[in-house]
DNA sequence: GAGCGTGGTTACCGATTGGATACCTTGGTA
DNA sequence: TACCAAGGTATCCAATCGGTAACCACGCTC
């Protein structure tokens, strides 16, 4: 799902409080997903990373983690009201970046 | 201009491929600016820092760096065409940080 | 009872970041 | 001559980041 160089990797604006946090928030914006779905999209992420991320999203509100009482163990995490208002300007960075593209390589070439 | 704490520190994206490219776009909004010029409105920006970050904003294409020929030493920093594009994705960060910022400092507290 | 999946934690380590401080060169000014 | 401003560099250090790898508890299934 997201490229070892994908847009927001040539922003001048790591798009993350850690490098995952804007990639994360956005795999959550289908709904909730579970951890262990997290790390499909997000394939090269170390689960240590996963879960620092989660957790300090987490911790600023913009995340909900719930852990259901199944006798298996089931965890989900999904978009607060916060965190969803946040994909809107992180879209917005996001398609510029792709619409930028070109440029950015060019300068980053020369 | 910009606080120790500003709403851009409080968004979960650290804000700057360096933690001060995105003040350093916005303080080159009102066009060209000195180096001394800029370390006014960020004040709590080191030299190298300040450097370091103009620097790579140059080499990725953001900003146009022109050294004038006048016999005392005169060098500005403006804006590219891809440097003024990005403001506005920029704002629309900016923007959504200030209209949530209690509810960034009250789940920060908590 | 052996092994598997879920949802992690821990330890370790190297690389990167960012801050403080001192210093430098060139030219202008008193 | 001494000093000042502009536009930086150089050096050092501490903290943070991010990756690898190993491990773990719980419940399930074979």
């Amino acid at each position: 799902m997201f490229e070892e160089i994908c847009p927001s990797t040539l922003l001048p604006f790591k798009v993350g409080g850690d490098k995952w946090a804007g990639m994360v928030l956005r795999c959550l914006e289908g709904g909730p997903r579970r951890y262990s779905e997290l790390r499909v999209p997000l394939a090269r992420i170390s689960p240590k990373m996963l879960t620092q991320s989660l957790r300090s999203l987490e911790r600023d509100g913009f995340v909900r983690r719930t852990e259901y009482a199944d006798p298996a163990r089931r965890v989900t995490y999904e978009l607060t009201g916060l965190g969803r208002s946040l994909l809107e300007p992180l879209r917005a960075f996001c398609d510029w970046a792709e619409d930028h593209w070109d440029e950015l390589l060019d300068a980053r070439e020369s």
